[in-house]
DNA sequence: TGACGGTGAGACGAAATGCGTCTTAGTGTC
DNA sequence: GACACTAAGACGCATTTCGTCTCACCGTCA
């Protein structure tokens, strides 16, 4: 029963452990969540989860916050099948980006009783980390359009405004609607960086 | 405008404190609460709570739960008015309860996350105090029909019932149901109880 | 004005909880 | 039988939480 020989491919344990952690972070908040929680939701001993995650608490975090980001952009990633130009690409990226953060009910929930801890991550903390990622997940699309150093400045300058806007809407621009995101790209992504580009 | 001039009835600073109760319980759950979490929610000092609720954690619980009770049993005395069949109103009670039983979200969580509070807080702990509070509600209701020691008897089995088949559905009965708790009610209650009505 | 009840802020020691490390024993594999 | 891996849990330390306490503040009413 138990044994995933057919499709899965038998979670390892730190992916157990992961799993447990985004368990008890969507049933206590990371607020109020102990090592043990995580590890007794994992069945597994806290000896293992320090040899797994050495550093404790915050390499764990760390690990599962970087795990959850990559989930984000592979999820992002599978919307953006077969566009072969770089505005059509752009536009889907902050639109289906933009959509999935509204759309994460976790996310709000943080958001409303947890601000300090959800902002940080998002900000201050958590923007390193989501530029990183956003650069490794999406520099090899936007790489086909545009040289290897324009493209991850343009990957860190979207993820930048993705989450300015997804934090404080604005009343003239909306990036989780086609056109707006359409309109604000080209004036103010494809005309910086490839004027070349922007009038054809 | 925070001053509820017109309709409110200015909540006492002892609801504030329980309504803030709630709202961290069904943020964090029962197990992760502390007695800070709801004096900041609450807005109201440390000293002030121990001084309402003399006791504690304990006592502030006990007060929740009652209060909980307490509406569970106002909502459900609302949809019993204008019924002059003792049948009926044991069907509606019963229905109706366990209707509010099944669609509660926060119990459902707690029963998922926190089985053991949970269960405890609907049986072995929980159970007099509902009990308890059943009968307060609904004696007024069904004393109309059966003397005041058999009402006493009748409230506290159909409490049992309700919460029994919440707990554990069965097969054969669903209370949920108008006319599987009707045939329940005919073949359990009302012949056990009132032999001469149940005929009738 | 001054007494008074109710409150917020926060200090305090005691108890409980959580952390990170460590040892021990058990289990399956080679 | 050596080995790697793990669960269980003891240990000391740090932090948190608890319940009580004191004190200052503020509005009310005499």
């Amino acid at each position: 029963m138990t044994s995933p020989a057919s499709a899965a491919p038998a979670p390892s344990v730190e992916e157990r452990v992961l799993d447990a952690a985004k368990v008890c972070i969507e049933r206590w908040g990371m607020a109020k969540i102990t090592i043990d929680d995580i590890a007794n939701e994992a069945g597994v001993s806290r000896a293992t989860l320090y040899r797994l995650f050495p550093g404790g608490k915050d390499v764990l975090f760390e690990a599962f916050r970087v795990r959850e980001l990559e989930d984000f952009f592979t999820r992002l990633a599978s919307h953006l099948d077969h566009i072969d130009d770089l505005e059509d690409l752009l536009v889907r990226v902050v639109v289906s980006a933009t959509e999935e953060l509204r759309s994460d009910q976790h996310l709000a929930g943080m958001l409303a009783s947890e601000p300090g801890e959800a902002l940080t991550s998002l900000t201050v903390d958590g923007l390193p980390r989501i530029i990183r990622i956003a650069t490794v997940f999406l520099i090899p699309l936007v790489g086909e359009y545009v040289p290897r150093r324009e493209a991850s400045r343009l990957v860190e300058f979207l993820a930048r405004m993705v989450i300015s806007f997804f934090l404080a809407p604005s009343d003239h621009v909306d990036l989780g609607d086609a056109e707006s995101a359409r309109s604000f790209i080209a004036t103010f992504v494809l005309s910086a960086f490839q004027p070349s580009l922007a009038s054809s």
